[in-house]
RNA sequence: GCUCCCAUCGUCUAGAGGCCUAGGACGGAGCCCUCUCAAGGCUUAAACCGGGGUUCGAAUCCCCGUGGGAGCGCCA
């Protein structure tokens, strides 16, 4: 049987990070087993649900990587099939008309409140044969009134449910239109979901879903209920917590697959080991192993793994992400060459593309020295290290890294000082700041001609000291 | 209120009855390396929610508390 698993969110909102981590554990389910991952939108709450919340979903979706092989399906297009079982349910007996108005549902569920009790529908309408004049019809779901629901649950373990605990659901309202529980139950059934994998949130949906697919005779799917992804201070996460959508991450400069990393460590583990490229993570992921205690989101290790993986990304890859970033400070580069090369002298020391866009203007354009860094390096101590290693690397013909750093080394040696006081007033020069990677390969990637001016400029500057 | 779920360092987790003097990672502290910043290496502080059982033996199994979460909509 080929595993078929989906991700259904519904466009209400805009796709978060709890969102995402649901959608990975499902694609990477149907990935492992060589299954199909299905992407449904649930967009049947047409007040609240967004085209913008959907291109998010659409967009994060293949800014991760977590490509659908079937849909995205839209439920709204659905109307129609939805309206065939409801009428097959009410042929059968399954379902029923209910007259009772809004008011009095909700004067039910008050007393039933006062009383202490859980509030749920009576069933008052349960054995009508009439309409009642005025009043346009819901259409409830007939629920077994006694025994009990099993949900054989991969993570959780059996969770027994009494069915009378459970109430007839609507699952038609008055105008017609069916409702979330229902729609996912028909979906499932007819797109042969066989992995559902989704928040524990529904876990206590999940028992009447079931009363409806055997109303329906459809085969039962596997059902794993994943823990919550809470806010960093351990409370449901919010918009408080920042982070709105996760195209944000894509715009602070997040590699896809350090996302994904992250996010898959949160109820998940395979050893000791931290760090997982999403090829090996289609290797190793089972649903068996993720535990069922919510995680806190920490921003910090986050940060981590982004760093992480920028260190072993190819340049290329990372030039690719560098480019918009530099562009976002206005700094247009069309060099692609020369992009790799400065993501591979900067992989090691940023955290995010976007902190590394930041560190790497200076490899595109000087404006001029920071104060500090300056006044503590380009000083008249430093103009005769400058001048002598400006007149090497003027007839330096080789201008590789390597080489670079012999002449670095010699100019030091040669004046009897410590490297620093060579290598640091370089760094001022061409750079404009006291940090920078190793001097050699920032002059390597500089370029002659740019050492040399930026050399002469600094020169200058420090004999004015 | 009722039903369901959950419970190991601050955080993410390892742990399937003896391997636990509870391991790893992020973050913190300190040291080393060093041309800056990083990266890396080493060291260090830091946890089994409480109480009862079961057992020769419990972080691990059972029960009861406690705490947290979810659901109980003509929302999804």
């Amino acid at each position: 049987m080929t595993v078929r698993s989906r991700f259904a969110p519904s466009p209400t909102g805009l796709l978060h990070i709890g969102g995402v981590r649901t959608a990975l554990f499902s694609w990477l389910y149907a990935r492992r087993h060589g299954g199909v991952f299905i992407l449904r939108i649930e967009d049947t709450d047409r007040e609240r649900s967004t085209e913008a919340a959907t291109q998010v979903i659409l967009d994060g979706m293949q800014w991760l990587g977590l490509t659908a092989d079937e849909g995205p399906f839209y439920q709204t297009r659905r109307m129609d099939r939805y309206a065939e079982v409801i009428e097959q349910f009410l042929a059968s007996g399954h379902a029923y008309r209910c007259y009772c108005t809004k008011e009095e549902l909700e004067a039910m569920r008050a007393r039933q409140m006062a009383a202490k009790q859980k509030p749920r529908y009576d069933g008052t309408c349960r054995n009508r044969t009439t309409p009642r004049a005025g009043v346009d019809p819901v259409v409830r779901f007939r629920n077994p009134l006694d025994g009990t629901v099993v949900v054989e649950d991969v993570i959780h373990g059996n969770v027994v449910f009494d069915n009378a605990e459970l109430d007839d659901l609507i699952i038609a309202r008055s105008d017609g239109s069916p409702t979330y529980n229902f729609c996912v139950v028909v979906d499932d059934m007819d797109m042969r979901v066989t992995h559902v994998i989704r928040g524990d949130d529904h876990l206590n949906n999940t028992p009447r879903q079931i009363n409806m697919l055997r109303a329906l005779g459809a085969t039962l799917p596997v059902y794993g209920h994943l823990p919550m992804i809470l806010g960093a201070d351990g409370t449901k996460l919010s918009k408080r917590h920042g982070a709105v959508s996760v195209l944000q991450y894509r715009d602070e400069g997040y590699l896809p697959e350090a996302l994904l990393n992250y996010l898959v460590r949160l109820g998940w583990s395979h050893g000791d080991r931290e760090v997982f490229t999403l090829a090996e993570l289609t290797q190793l992921f089972d649903i068996g192993d993720v535990n069922k205690s919510a995680s806190a989101f920490s921003p910090d290790k986050l940060l981590w793994l982004n760093q992480q993986h920028i260190m072993r990304a190819a340049p290329e890859l990372l030039a690719r992400y560098l480019k918009p970033q530099l562009a976002a400070i206005g700094i247009v580069v069309d060099d692609d060459a020369k992009l790799a090369a400065v993501a591979h002298a900067m992989r090691e020391r940023a955290k995010t593309l976007k902190e590394m866009a930041l560190n790497s203007t200076y490899f595109f354009k000087l404006d001029g020295y920071d104060e500090k860094a300056a006044k503590k390096n380009l000083t008249s101590e430093a103009v005769r290290p400058l001048t002598v290693v400006l007149e090497k690397l003027a007839a330096l013909t080789d201008w590789r890294a390597a080489a670079i750093h012999d002449i670095v080394n010699l100019t030091a040696a040669e004046l009897q000082v410590g490297l620093g006081k060579v290598a640091q007033p370089i760094r001022v020069a061409v750079s404009g700041t006291a940090v920078s990677p190793p001097i050699d390969s920032t002059l390597e990637v500089l370029g002659r001609e740019t050492t040399i001016t930026r050399l002469q400029r600094a020169l200058d500057y420090a004999s004015r000291q």
